[in-house]
DNA sequence: ACATTTGGTTACCCACGGGTAATAAATCCG
DNA sequence: CGGATTTATTACCCGTGGGTAACCAAATGT
């Protein structure tokens, strides 16, 4: 509601303008995303990108330097919801054991988004070697929440003593995997897979 | 030696020539297979192949029909690895879960080694259909095995009660990813890799 | 009103790489 | 010896797709 009437003036403002162009980065990003994950980076092409956005492939230039920027973008995407999930159990409660169960179902059910999807579904070889630096660190980043919490779950009793690299290994295979084999039309919902998979990664398959 | 005083005429019977034919094939098959692994796929040209074996593209012909044939024998050679191991384990002794854990460590080592790598690194969408179906038909014998030993495991007590899908779904995500991280020239000796998978995936992390 | 910026179009370039003749050399076989 | 087959070579074709140049219309702002 910009003006009297509940309309929006067809005069945008300097800030309204920002927007927009912000609206239409976003869009291309889920157009290119989406299109990558069908058909995998080197199979879509930018044409059918601005295709589905009813442009044309020169169009994306104005939002875009090339293809691996696109690409880049996407994965960043994901590492943003990765972290704010990391963040969110972070800030939380709960023991070492505790804190890895909800990053178990929070990393899982990343994975079942398209924006999760990115994150181990691109070929870290098709990236620029500066943009394959900062995915690095992201990576890191992400594998230090898991050994972190394994490490805390060993001191404080909740987790059975363990090389929490090879335990993270282990976990995040398990979990990352789940993003090629999931399919939203399957007959397991997200939240089950979660669930299962945080009881047989903590609990284990032997009966003891 | 073919011959007397051991050695090898130089006119080769047609049985040696058939060897030497299919000597040619995996040798194209082996440069074709660390090529596609070390620089993916798509970036990989039959020049490079033909290039590493010290003969031109064309020849790559007489021996195989294109790029993707040569791709789905390099899959193929992978699955021939294991399911020899899997009928291995078959034949051999152990209850569901040593059957179970023989079948990690076996896996997970084929998961450190090129061929095995192949297993899990092609994306299927490079296959033409009819080559797709016939993976499919492997990867559903792999996971048979998976899901089979823990439903005999379940049975006969050795294994936790579970849904036998999902658990063959974390593990066997948790083995691919090996395939993804490990470096020969890495820390972490494949044996000592996949022990400490065989323990951590059957014991769990909970410390109960 | 008028120069400028923004965001889009059409038309084009060109490097790349899979695949294919046409051909030459070596080998096999009768 | 001499024709057929095998195996490799050189030279080429051509579809594809990322990226660019030139241009154009509309909105901007002084």
């Amino acid at each position: 509601m910009s003006t009297a009437a509940g309309q929006v003036s067809p005069f945008p403002t300097p800030e309204r303008r920002r927007r927009d162009r912000s609206a239409k980065r976003e869009a291309i990003l889920d157009a290119a995303l989406e299109l990558f994950l069908e058909q995998g980076y080197h199979r879509a092409t930018l044409n059918q990108v601005a295709e589905r956005l009813n442009i044309t492939k020169p169009a994306l230039y104005n939002y875009f330097s090339g293809k691996t920027e696109i690409l880049f973008a996407c994965w960043m995407a994901g590492f943003e919801d990765a972290a704010a999930a990391i963040a969110r159990i972070e800030a939380g409660p709960g023991d070492g054991l505790a804190r890895l169960r909800a990053l178990i179902r929070a990393y899982g059910l990343l994975m079942t988004t398209p924006r999760g999807r990115c994150l181990i579904r691109f070929d870290d070889r098709d990236f620029t070697p500066e943009q394959r630096e900062r995915i690095s660190a992201c990576k890191r980043r992400v594998d230090a929440a898991f050994r972190g919490w394994i490490a805390a779950g060993i001191e404080d009793g909740s987790v059975r003593p363990c090389d929490p690299k090879m335990a993270a290994f282990a976990l995040g295979g398990a979990l990352n995997w789940i993003g090629q084999w999931h399919r939203d039309d399957g007959p397991m919902s997200p939240e089950a897979v979660v669930e299962d998979f945080a009881q047989t990664l903590t609990r284990g398959l032997a009966s003891d």
